[in-house]
DNA sequence: TCGCCTGCCTAGCGACGCTAGTCTCGTGCC
DNA sequence: GGCACGAGACTAGCGTCGCTAGGCAGGCGA
């Protein structure tokens, strides 16, 4: 009984040194460094290892992922915390969740550009992501007009933040004027 | 010289015949069965032909944009051509641009989710992007604020759409109810 | 007519995600 | 204590990717 236990103890210590080992090689050389090759290197196994944790490269990804999910709600919920409810507290929002974008590139771009098979919107979402949104859309609450639906105005919100970092991490926008592009965006959904 | 020319021409016309394989292969089985050996096959010549043409394959993808670019202003120029300026064009336009998304998913892709290469938001940036740029800016100048830098507002204005195609398509918002989305995202910058 | 040069092809490099098949070693039973 | 078994890890390899080296042929100018 005690040899199985600590051979699950084993596993579990194992499953997260691997998506702690992708986390970090995706932090320092980009996703597309970060190979199955290349991981099972830095955990000292053999590549199969990997397969029997995860179903493929995908999953892995996805696990780095609900981490990014964990931050960016605890960012967000941060940023909120000493900012009196309203448009301040939108603009704190705005601004935490493009700064986490900016200095998490891996965790934002596993949670919002790759491919991970993560199930978004849902009842059945991992709580990670359901946490990031209530997150997101908890300060939202106190300045949408009367006809608003919170859920649909916070999913537009957060599509325009989430467009403005897309759009700048690619070069598409220049980084120059990023700071009145977001000041704009607040303004737009928050008044004044 | 007619060889010479004769040449040129049957160089140049490979070349359009190179994008227009990729772009079908895009549009018909997505970007990742666009390959170099599917598109050297397809176009009946040997890989390294394409190589001849183009330094890589990032710039075939480019190449393809740059023609997604040229129909997406067109389609946004001529979405508004009918309505009168103001609100009811913004909403126009938004709705064409979805609706160019959604449409031509591969031409969307490369134009504003793969890797090209391409220079955006720069004098010298190529024509196409600077006339599809254009075209979502100009029907946003009747309903901006008088505060209001109309190319930081555009540059808003398309992120928030972009963010809710990218989100749309990449499973992250549910489809449903993709069309109150739209309106309100036109309501917050167009005005009721 | 000869030699060169352009333009194409075959073949192959290193890397990718993933898997089949093998072997070793710790475990539980006689 | 010796042995059969099974879990769990490994080596090796499959098919595919983007890209390139090197060689061959056919048309051009001298």
């Amino acid at each position: 009984m005690s040899v199985q236990e600590r051979r699950e103890r084993d596993r579990a210590h194992r499953h997260q040194l691997i998506v702690a080992t992708a986390r970090e090689l995706a932090e320092t050389q980009g996703w597309e460094a970060v190979t199955t090759r290349r991981l099972a290197e830095r955990i000292e196994y053999s590549q199969p290892v990997l397969y029997s944790h995860f179903s493929g490269k995908r999953e892995i990804v996805g696990a780095v992922a609900l981490e990014g999910a964990t931050e960016l709600a605890a960012a967000l919920t941060h940023a909120v915390a000493d900012v009196p409810r309203g448009p301040a507290a939108v603009a704190a929002l705005a601004r935490a969740y493009v700064d986490f974008a900016e200095r998490n590139p891996a965790l934002y771009d596993a949670l919002f550009l790759l491919d991970t098979g993560l199930l978004f919107a849902d009842a059945a979402s991992p709580a990670p992501l359901r946490d990031a949104f209530q997150a997101l859309l908890d300060p939202l609450a106190d300045v949408l007009g009367e006809d608003a639906d919170p859920d649909r105005f916070a999913e537009v919100f957060w599509s325009a933040l989430h467009g403005l970092v897309a759009l700048t991490r690619s070069g598409r926008l220049p980084r120059e004027a990023a700071d009145r592009r977001l000041d704009l965006l607040v303004a737009r959904f928050a008044g004044g």
